[in-house]
DNA sequence: GATTAATAGTTGATTTTGTAACTAACAAGC
DNA sequence: GCTTGTTAGTTACAAAATCAACTATTAATC
């Protein structure tokens, strides 16, 4: 009723703003998968997200997941700790830097990946077919660009 | 060195799954805004966001702002007491319905919203200008379906 | 109109994250 | 080879998010 005292909406419209935009599109999407690997599995995010790397990329150290994923360590640290006692991965010290440790995946944690990797194709697929291939072609190039990964 | 014994890389690529790359975009892009808000007004992300639809959207509950923003009422509760501390809204029962508080900007609160909202804007037309006019409305587009916001 | 269900919002307990400080191992400079 | 700096990873403590239970009010049912 009174929008009179108020900065007038001008042209700035919060159902565009990028950042806005993009964390509903990002909490929406992940909303759904959440459930799967949470429920199913009593995973967190990141335990998910670093199972995620080991089964794509092979052995692996903290360090080298942290990097590429954007994880900081002690999140990882963590993950990996809770991913280790569930026998999803084992940890071997590197001999050549004894500092780190070469993580990979058990059978157990492949036939999970492998799984969630299903689901997660499947899901991948259903978002994209809502757009055109060359919309979503389009869409990731940028939205790896926004994430400056390139 | 030895890739031979995993499930060989097939066809599926993190870097390319879309819930990842909206993840990783998104907290991208709120990173560089959030210092901000935290540094310059000791602000939590929740809070920017609620001060930030209701200098928007004008007089809210704080109902309608959970629910358009996908913020759970929990976290919006505790960001609507903290803005009241700060003399940022006001909140006032609504006699039609007493379970419910009508929030609104204080001159204060408006002054703070104008400011960040400035800083919003710079930030969203830099991140716009990586891209042409017609990529940036496309992505604006796909982004608002993929949040299921149509 | 009394009883039951549903809703807006708050609060406390638990879980998860973030920040700093720490250990252990390596690397560089002298 | 010994000090100094750096790095991989862990842990302790503080901050924040999540979950469950709660109050107050309204709506629905009988």
């Amino acid at each position: 009723m009174t929008e009179t005292n108020l900065p007038e909406n001008d042209d700035f419209e919060l159902r565009s703003f990028l950042p806005f935009l993009l964390n509903q599109a990002a909490e929406q999407s992940s909303l759904e998968f959440q459930q799967v690997y949470k429920n199913r599995y009593g995973m967190l995010r990141t335990e998910w997200r670093v199972l995620f790397h080991l089964g794509n990329s092979g052995e692996m150290t903290a360090k080298q997941i942290g990097d590429l994923a954007l994880i900081h360590k002690t999140k990882v640290s963590r993950a990996v700790a809770k991913l280790g006692q569930r026998r999803y991965l084992t940890r071997t010290r590197d001999e050549r830097d004894r500092r780190s440790e070469r993580l990979a995946l058990t059978p157990t944690g492949e036939a999970v990946y492998r799984e969630l990797r299903g689901i997660a194709e499947q899901y991948d697929a259903r978002m994209a077919a809502k757009f055109t291939k060359g919309e979503v072609a389009l869409l990731r190039v940028m939205l790896r660009r926004l994430a400056a990964m390139e």
